[in-house]
This record gives C-alpha cells, sequence and structure tokens, in this order.
DNA sequence: AGATTATATTCCTTGACATGTATATTCCAT
DNA sequence: ATGGAATATACATGTCAAGGAATATAATCT
C-alpha cells in the first residue's frame, strides 16, 4: 500500500478525506456521518495517515483527524498532462497527435 | 472493476495511458517500451477499454490503440476541492476551517 | 477503583485481481 | 492453402487488501 493511487482507490477513503474538506473530525463523527463500523474507520485512517494524507490531534479521549492533502499533488500532478485531451476540441488534438510518429503508414479502416 | 480511481491505481495501466499521451499505438509497440508480456498488455488495454481510457483502430493485423481521456474527469473533479488546501498557505486555510464545527469546545493539546 | 466512552489493533476469512502459461483467433504473405 | 505474425482469451495460481468480530488500550467520570 505504498502508491497515492492505491490509496485513493477505496471508496470509503476517499469519502473520509472529502468529509475531512469541511473540517475536522474525530473517528466517532467519521463512523456515524459515514456510517460506518468503528474498526473500519480507524483502519483507513491508519492507512491515510501513514501516507500522509491526514494528521491527528488528541483531544481527551478523541482523536481529531484533519486534512493533508500534499500527497494529493501527485496526482494531480500525474493528471497535468492529459488536461488537455479534454479541452473541448479533443477530437482535433487527438487527430493531430496520431498523424505523428506514425508505425507503418499504411490503409487503415476504422473499427 | 468499475471505479475509474480502482483503474488507474494499477502503475501499469497508468504507464499505458502515459505512453498513449504522445501518440496511438500498437500492442507490440506498448509490449517492447513498456516492457511487459503482450497478454498482460491485451489485459489491460481490455480494461482500459472497458472503461473508456483507450479505444482501438484496426491496421491489418495490429490494433491501434489511442487514448480517450475523458474518464479522467472524474478523477479531476474529485480532486478539485482539495486545490485550494495547498494553495501555498495551507496552514491559515487550514486553522480557519477547523474553527468551524468544532465538536466540543474544549482544551485541546497539538499531538 | 470501577464503569464507561473513544479509539486502535489483532485475527481470520474471503474475494478480487494481477500475472504467467498456454492456446485460440485473425489477418497477411507466399 | 499454409505458415507466420499480431492480438485476444482461457485457465490456473498466488497475493494482497478489505471487511467482520473480538479484544486491547487509553482516557474520563463518578
Amino acid at each position: 500500500m505504498e502508491s497515492v493511487f492505491e490509496i485513493i482507490a477505496e471508496p470509503n477513503r476517499r469519502a473520509i478525506l472529502q468529509l475531512l474538506l469541511s473540517s475536522q473530525r474525530s473517528v466517532g463523527e467519521i463512523e456515524r456521518q459515514l456510517h460506518m463500523p468503528q474498526p473500519m474507520v480507524s483502519k483507513h485512517l491508519r492507512v491515510l495517515r501513514d501516507a500522509g494524507f491526514v494528521e491527528s490531534t488528541v483531544d481527551a479521549q478523541r482523536r481529531l483527524y484533519r486534512l493533508k492533502p500534499e500527497p494529493l499533488r501527485e496526482v494531480d500532478d500525474w493528471l497535468a498532462p492529459f488536461r488537455r485531451f479534454w479541452s473541448a476540441h479533443v477530437d482535433a488534438l487527438e487527430r493531430h497527435l496520431d498523424r505523428m510518429d506514425e508505425p507503418t503508414p499504411r490503409k487503415r479502416n476504422r473499427q
């Protein structure tokens, strides 16, 4: 479980991150708002914390978790070169790129 | 294997998508450039095609695969609300949000 | 101190998926 | 038609992580 991508592949973890967008939360709050069993919340938070997505603060018996979104930058960076592709005239751009670096210039049938 | 996030969680699939950024490629080209066995390439391409990440064109015995990055938009959209968090003054923003929606206003020790 | 609340961890099971090997399919060339 | 190249599929295997149940740890309150 190293990759940032694997970590956000889990829907519950994404839900937790989204929940933390608005404010920090205790484990119990997350548990209630997302309707997940408490051990499950703790386990996902552990993964998120180890990967640097969240950090925790002690408040009595509670642990308050807050967002630390730096790791998401890696996803954003990976995504960057793809953005130009969905910039409206996708088709034109696609075809332009396809003309470069033709493997074998031959007749070609659309499937 | 429904989720866009799960699909790009696989490193080889991300590599294929990145390779297709510059130009369309045949399966054999992908195989050679990424040093992956051919069945593996075909299988990952199958997943990517089913999910709408790529489309294929027939060229003799070859299949040319090209990028179709629309599904990545979902990732980009999900990422959007997090972007403001890494906008330089992360700390200030964090603290601001933490002041809202306090669970129980009590003394709080930094961990 | 004992009871209660809040969170973390351990153990176990199960399912999903990536990979490898082998084989099937399809198309081209001679 | 036969052989070979390119790609896809089928089958078997191993791994890994998510999920559930139970329990451990830690802090609070009376």
